[in-house]
DNA sequence: CATGAATGAGCATTCATTCAT
DNA sequence: GATGAATGAATGCTCATTCAT
């Protein structure tokens, strides 16, 4: 954001600096935080280990900024679906391409989030503790409209929902890449059938719960 | 008890066994594999440290142990349900169900075999890795079998809900217990009651994906 | 000595004591003192590591029992020897002879003594150290009485040939059984010959050293 | 000086090896390879026991460095001496010397190598192994050309007494040092004439062994 | 006699981090 | 910018030893 070449202003801003962080990224989602060495992040850079501290202060600040970079946009854009127009099928549909598009180009920090985000220092973790929250939110609140509106099924458990939703979108990123065939597109247009399908007010359908 | 002169029977038998794999699971779920020390375990039991090498002959050991516990039954119980009797619909709410139902006694478990089983050593790790594939193709038989039935939507990509499903499952145990009001029971009904009518063959739904 | 069945008489006499101090003799033999577990000698005994400390108290004494058995009778075969009647040439023979009998039987605790003495604790190294040198003294008495009386070679360096003596029979034992067709009779008549014919005082030999 | 971005060149070439791997050399020496401590060896040189690692990769491997310093050169100057002109009378004696040689300026690599090398990984071990093969061998060529020759005595066992003569001199390294006026030229000069003399095919000797 | 259970001390090794150059 | 050298703090693990039974 800061346009201006200060002296190391805070976040890190050098010439290889997204390099660096990209390579850390592979390796926390290959190992996990604590299974990766800072070695193992320099030798993937072909650096030596001590010269990674000149981009970043500490293991875990490295850490934070993959973080950062694996939740950015995915609120803003899901906040937009939700403010936006449409039917409640049309912006679940949405959230949930919105949600899995990050795959494509952010995978590993995608996972580092989702994996090691709890391991983050106090302040980042609450932080995007927060931004997960107002994620969740904002699905919960597309589904509660829905329900309200009579589009989606009366009695749905919106949190539990939502919480389903999240579950079955951000397990992709596991499998992403191994799964023959199943591209970015596909893989959202069949969670959204499925979660547009199993929420719409129907007639007859499952004779109901237990 | 014992017959013979034993020599540290296979799989160990000791009196506190059960306990010390217990406290393992715990540590293991809060702070993962590598981020538990033994130490921590041991500070768990109450003993020390060294002691707990009378009981595993190394942390990768009592990982196995743990995900084993963590495994153990789930494909039987899934397995069970693929082969009775019953319409694709009552199987899919049946095997969420019991995919479920572990998390009441068995959260640790379940939690580090679903983050920590690639840490395995490799013979383990092949071993779950079967079971995990097992698993699968069972949720997907019932699938295939539903859509050429006709109960299930025509052109169902299986592959992709059997991975949504248990996605959805799967992400259960990270958050099971903090959500006020969601019994196992609750969580299993709504998720069963979410996939049926997603995948069911339906009339008019959703426009049709893209 | 003691014939009486004591209560635990210092030195440890126990029914299966001899086969116990084997056993250990036999593992520090092959791993060396400190590469020897005591968890290894029970092993090999089929016990349980703690009953070792049944028949002795500490690993430390298991290796001044084997040390002891690995000298005793050395000495005084020796000093039998050197007290005896004979030329040099015949004691010298009798001596190389007496110093490598005890392998048949005894090779594991000899190699113990040879390479682990100087682990032994203060009192029974010096004890053992003594032998030792009386050992040592022998030889060189029955090589100086040789220089004196004209039988050996004048000028020799009778405390260098000692070393020279000892150093030659002592190799043996860590290859003895390894080199085929080597009996003790062989080796021995050998190393006697090749003493006894290059110490002997003769005529026109080896230009002469420097 | 450096050519090119290193990246730890194989065989570790850091300012102050040599001088760790003295140390190392050292402490092997005294207290063998199990009975001795990195630590020790770190208070050798005052640094901290984690900083030893920076020079070498494992105790093994400082083990594998120590024991090479201590074979390497034996074999080429005994295979110039075999391969070299002279009656086998100047070989053995120059054989003899060549071989105490190294005890001068390298007592504690050499008695490092005898004492521990059956310590050494697979790999090295075999390696050295073969080294010390090819010594025996050079020294039993010598003396098998001298039977032949009929230099030496016929009937000679050239196995036998080739593990005298190693036998003999391998045991210097124990004492020299600690025995008052044995230099190594004396000790050369003394084992070679008792080697010599009694290996000469001469007269009347020995009334003949057994 | 023998063992199961436990422990204290020590050990090799790893690793994030520092800092002078 | 980058690195070589070094380190403090842990960490997993081994092992001799003890002791109640």
């Amino acid at each position: 954001m800061s346009t201006v070449a200060t002296r190391r202003p805070a976040g890190t801003t050098h010439r290889r600096a997204p390099e660096i962080i990209e390579a850390a990224a592979r390796v926390f989602a290959e190992r996990g935080y604590h299974g990766a060495s800072t070695q193992a992040i320099a030798d993937v850079l072909g650096i030596r280990q001590a010269s990674l501290y000149y981009y970043f202060g500490s293991k875990e600040e490295a850490l934070t900024l993959v973080c950062m970079r694996g939740v950015e946009e995915f609120v803003e854009h899901a906040a937009a679906i939700g403010a936006g127009p449409g039917t409640a099928a049309e912006k679940v549909r949405a959230l949930v391409h919105s949600h899995l598009r990050p795959l494509v180009d952010r995978r590993d920090f995608v996972l580092v989030f989702l994996r090691e985000r709890h391991l983050l220092p106090d302040d980042s973790r609450r932080r995007v503790g927060r931004l997960s929250r107002r994620l969740e939110r904002i699905f919960q609140d597309v589904l509660e409209a829905g329900v309200r509106s009579g589009e989606l099924r009366p009695g749905l458990d919106c949190r539990l929902v939502t919480l389903a939703l999240l579950g079955m979108c951000n397990a992709a990123p596991a499998w992403y890449g191994k799964e023959p065939g199943a591209s970015i597109e596909r893989i959202a247009a069949e969670f959204a059938r499925l979660a547009i399908d199993g929420l719409a007010a129907g007639r007859s359908r499952s004779k109901g719960g237990r």
